[in-house]
RNA sequence: GGCCCGUUCGUCUAGCGGUUAGGACACCGCCCUCUCAAGGCGGAGAUCACGGGUUCGAAUCCCGUACGGGCUACCA
């Protein structure tokens, strides 16, 4: 592992891990595994208010399905912890004095109201907004007394007087520049000592020896306040990625009306981590324009940040969907099956010693399942008619069964499958026979069994089915339709 | 309001001065076929947001406009 690619993904737990967040980290990850470099873990949980315990462990337990394995981080540690903002006050603290030493921060008496007043009054007469430096120019005697004394202050940034444009490289946007103007005194402390996330972001990435800071395009403004606090601290300033927001089909930011947000909610609907990933990969990456399919290994073999797109991404279920079902069909008879049935399981139709007591009969359904979703939530409506009894759907039996043939088709079955060998091929050859022998399309016949056995007019391959369904439950339930269905 | 960022088929994107503007999803048609899928073949779909430049030549470079987004907190 080398040291000169560290990155973090550095998530409030303020809520689940959302797509967004899932992206960034994504990235950061691929980017980290490309260069044999490391990825940190760190829990942004300076807002009590809104941070909590569940969130994180939600966050951890999403990067775990997605296979997102971080170095340094919550739960494993590392060289350059804690991981948790909240456990590093005394590095903030540490931080704050040193740049009071050096000059680099003074107190601010100003009250909130009389801040909202300038901030008003600023932005009335239009352009600069931000503080207007009140109390920068307080003499260090007098504002050292009224701290002894005890009068509430924050702490803030003194951002030098002949600092220029702030211009800092962006891999994605290339050189940015912000006017000196867009960077105020802002603050490094609050009047209860807690740091703001300015302050506590650079802290933590010059800590932390981060060298590529990847994160959402939200934090592109921020970013020359933080070159400033990198340059008081005298430290080095790490290279910029931002990567641009993912909406919902509206184009609006992505939310609760879109349906799934979080990455949880994506994993309860089917979707395997594997194509979460690689659909998430080219959301705002790609590989050369052409590739669709990338799994991880390619992805870290390939990523790069260069090749990050500018424009935010539309998240497209449809091409998830797609893609998911491809993993799907890409799936080993073996590894379906193991998906397969933890969705069965909770369905009550089956569990994990079914499968062991006869694998064979589940390697066998297994393709014929997977090449026909799209989802794995989808296994369970199309293989229930092998664990319990189907309810025929009512427009399937006026469809199908109450056309005229149908019971002697089902009749004529019965008789058909009653000696022959029970594999597909004998099954089929033996059904084969029936349209011709009874002067009715294959189509009729191939239905009416197909409702009778399975319940509705759309299901797996009908000779297939009844090779796993078995002779005695595949007779009865043409017997029992057989009697309710129209000669 | 100010500052910053963005704009190529409906969607994700390729393109980085000369291409019939390529691919993928979705869509349509045909083939395959016991239903549904999968698969194969083919099709439609982009005056490259708009307007000016620069250039022999611009989707590609520059400026402006429009639209969208972000930041502008003692939130993160």
């Amino acid at each position: 592992m080398t040291d000169n690619v560290r990155v973090r993904f550095a998530p409030s737990p303020t809520g689940f891990l959302h797509i967004g967040g899932a992206r960034t980290a994504l990235y950061n990850w691929a980017f980290a595994r490309h260069f044999g470099g490391t990825f940190i873990l760190r829990i942004e949980d300076t807002d009590p208010e809104r941070s909590t315990e569940e969130n994180t462990q939600a966050i951890l337990s999403a990067m775990r399905w997605l296979g997102l394995d971080y170095d340094e981080g919550p739960g494993i540690g590392g060289d350059y912890g804690p991981y948790f903002q909240t456990q590093r006050f005394d590095r903030y603290a540490e931080g704050l004095e040193l740049l009071k030493a050096s000059g680099h921060a003074y107190p601010c008496f100003c009250s909130a109201e009389e801040l909202d007043a300038k901030r008003e009054a600023a932005r009335e007469k239009g352009g600069v907004a931000g503080y207007d430096r009140t109390c920068r120019s307080l003499s260090a005697d007098d504002a050292a007394s009224r701290v002894a004394a005890g009068a509430p202050h924050v702490w803030r940034l003194k951002v030098p007087e002949d600092r220029g444009d702030i211009v800092f490289e962006d891999v994605v946007r290339g050189e940015v520049t912000f006017p000196a103007t867009a960077v105020d005194d802002f603050v490094l402390a609050r009047t209860d000592g807690s740091p703001t996330y300015n302050f506590a972001v650079v802290m933590d990435d010059v800590d932390m020896h981060i060298s590529h800071v990847i994160r959402g395009d939200d934090h592109l403004s921020n970013t020359p306040k933080q070159v400033v606090v990198y340059e008081a601290l005298d430290e080095a300033i790490p290279t910029f990625a931002h990567l641009s927001m993912i909406w919902g089909a509206d184009g609006k930011r992505l939310s609760k009306r879109h349906g799934a947000t979080s990455v949880e909610a994506y994993a309860e609907l089917g979707y395997t981590p594997e194509a979460l990933m690689n659909y998430l990969s080219l959301l705002g990456w790609s590989l050369d324009g052409e590739t669709t399919i990338i799994d991880a290994a390619t992805l870290k073999a390939n990523f790069s940040l260069d090749r990050i797109s500018k424009n935010p991404a539309i998240f497209d279920v449809e091409k998830l969907d797609w893609m998911n079902g491809v993993y799907i069909r890409e799936m080993t008879a073996e590894q379906f099956v193991e998906r397969m049935i933890v969705w069965l399981e909770a369905a009550g139709l089956s569990d994990p010693a079914d499968v062991a007591s006869r694998p064979e009969w589940f390697a066998r359904l297994a393709p014929l399942v997977s090449e026909r979703i799209k989802r794995l939530d989808e296994i369970v409506s199309m293989v229930e008619f092998l664990f319990a009894e189907p309810e025929i759907d009512e427009s399937a039996r006026e469809k199908v069964l109450l056309k005229e043939g149908a019971g002697r088709a089902l009749t004529a079955a019965i008789a058909a499958l009653a000696h022959c060998e029970w594999d597909v091929e004998e099954i089929e050859a033996a059904l084969r026979e029936l349209p011709e022998a009874l002067g009715l399309k294959p189509k009729a016949v191939f239905q009416a069994v197909r409702v009778a056995i399975t319940g509705s007019t759309v299901s797996l391959p009908l000779f297939e089915s009844l090779e796993l369904l078995g002779r005695e439950r595949t007779r009865a339930r043409l017997a029992a339709n057989a009697a309710l269905a129209t000669e």
